[in-house]
DNA sequence: GAGGTTGATGTAACTGGTTACATGTGTCAA
DNA sequence: TTGACACATGTAACCAGTTACATCAACCTC
């Protein structure tokens, strides 16, 4: 298995020459073009003997066929694109591999670019991903630059939407309900009796989630007093708010993350401040990452089932590439998850 | 920025034939497709009346230039795969944010595909890599399966391995000494006064990183005794080598783990045992991750530089292609983090 | 033995761009 | 006025495959 610079065999010589082609191939083999293109892709259809001939001049020569002149037959490059906010957040990371793992089932690959938040950062790498043959292109969200929804429109590109639920939007939308997901969580602590709750949140700037999950708390609000808290998507974003709330004049019982990183670096700050979870402070999240059930205690959160989303995702453009017909939206719902960083709470 | 359904222009009658071509263009332009073609990649050369023509023609026309056609007179694709074994390792995603971002610079995109560490499946991956028109390979490690080594050697394609330091090895390595980076730890921990050491590591199988973390302790291993927990590299892995860990018959005074998540799941398992870290037992990781750092205690452990290894990967496969000619191996420096997770420990 | 069928193979026209080279026009200097 | 030269544009070959259709032989059947 394993290969040191001495086993390489000598190509001088060999490689003096560009790349052979179909037709170095045929006139090696003694045979058509067609022929050699038969033994590819339909070897059933040429005589052993031929073939024969033909696999072994594809070997001396080297021959490997350029995917370029494949596609520009079958009109197939075989890969989509997806926009990603970024990489260093797990949901995304669980996500794409979902994603990644079902194209794999329709013969598709992917190709994965990061726009951190940036719209024309967006915008400008979904140019390259058609520039270089995407059949089809997913993006996070609803909120874009209008060049990109240009590019799509003109490209007549599929592109799906995901991590949102927006049944009438230009593009098919294959996510959960962000309002709903927060909403469930506020819901629950509200029911354990929670009056005074710090809520911690990424950017709002160009994040259509963000502001969705946080438009889900402020519509459910009406019993419970809310203070807003805004800081970076990151574990580190999380210790900084947990030290602002701590700060803060006025106590809260519980602290809702909007995502599970922000909560697990609330967490971490409070272990570090000593703070007892779920004892003297509740927390919960908001996505349920492989993290969140393991932490200490275990992190009380909504799920958000991105895995069926990267797969329903890949379901969904490879039957808008193969059959031209755009794909209904999906919708995926949250589920609450309780574990051990919240508890009841009884005012005074 | 966001548009529903109604906004979408009607596009009956437009699309009953197919996309539109070069040969289009011209002829509704009334030009020939040579200024079409250079209207898009020389519009310098065209005078402004015929270039404000054509540019409408491709307007109303939807033109979009196909990505394979420009490919087969280029012979350029502009993207590279990269084989990775997980997403769902941080390490791996920060990895590939840096190659992502960094191939950006010299105009490459990037495939992902996952390998779960089967050498089958990562030839096989490699193979739709190649055959989609992957420009370049990136591979973790330098254990893979024959039929990888041949495909690499057939196409003559640039290919990369990282997270390995092997300068001999038949292909280009450009990562870190991963025996040095366990060693580092090791001597760390035995500095400390640490003579019983429980080791935390993921399968051996297939994995030659983990081997070489390995053997980096045995080479080392000369004055203290370490004892072996192998488990599924994830939180919860950590978690169940703890539990082995504490049920096993002789206690250790350090636990070192392979990998940083693994030791961020000992450290919940070991926070909900109530074991103090560092007062009762040390932990120490290798990564360094961004959760690492804010973890209480923060994690004692060794970082591995892999956001420059995904800049120096890119600036190596991307000279590669350039100039045809293979980059030397580059090797990064694991460095020594400490932070509280660890403390100094005498006998008795 | 004529006619029909099947199987293997070749010819050449496609795919959709790029580009070397040819052509034609206009400007300027000699 | 002519030659030199720049500039704009067109023609057609080219890239590396796929594939419709033609060809031809072998076999089978009546």
């Amino acid at each position: 298995m394993l290969k040191m610079w001495k086993s390489l065999p000598l190509m001088t010589g060999v490689q003096n020459k560009k790349r052979a082609n179909l037709r170095d191939v045929a006139k090696a083999a003694g045979v058509s073009v067609a022929t050699v293109s038969r033994v590819l892709n339909a070897p059933g259809a040429v005589s052993p003997a031929t073939r024969e001939r033909v696999e072994a001049a594809i070997r001396t020569l080297r021959f490997v066929p350029s995917a370029a002149a494949r596609a520009i037959n079958s009109g197939r490059t075989r890969f989509v694109g997806a926009l990603v906010p970024t990489l260093d957040n797990a949901i995304f990371a669980s996500f794409l591999a979902a994603l990644e793992h079902k194209l794999g089932e329709y013969q598709l690959s992917l190709v994965v670019a990061t726009t951190h938040n940036d719209p024309a950062i967006e915008a400008e790498k979904a140019k390259t991903l058609v520039d270089i043959g995407a059949e089809g292109l997913i993006v996070s969200g609803i909120t874009h630059d209008p060049a990109l929804d240009d590019l799509i429109e003109r490209c007549h590109l599929p592109a799906i939407a995901t991590s949102f639920h927006a049944p009438d939007y230009y593009l098919p939308t294959v996510g959960y309900d962000n309002a709903a997901a927060t909403a469930i969580a506020l819901d629950f602590l509200a029911g354990q009796g929670h009056r005074d709750i710090a809520v911690v949140h990424g950017p709002l700037a160009n994040n259509d989630r963000t502001r969705a999950r946080l438009d889900g708390l402020k519509q459910s609000a009406s019993a419970v007093d809310l203070r807003f808290f805004e800081t970076e998507i990151a574990i580190s974003g999380g210790c900084q708010a947990a030290k602002s709330i701590l700060a803060a004049p006025d106590p809260v019982s519980a602290i809702l993350c909007c995502s599970d990183v922000l909560a697990l670096g609330v967490l971490f700050e409070l272990q570090r401040k000593a703070i007892r979870v779920p004892d003297d402070l509740s927390l919960m999240g908001v996505d349920d990452l492989a993290a969140s059930a393991h932490a200490e205690p275990g992190l009380t959160t909504v799920h958000l089932p991105v895995s069926r989303m990267g797969e329903a995702t890949a379901a969904a453009i490879a039957s808008w590439i193969e059959t031209q017909e755009r794909p209904e939206p999906v919708l995926l719902e949250p589920e609450r998850v309780i574990r051990g960083s919240t508890r009841s709470y009884s005012a005074g």
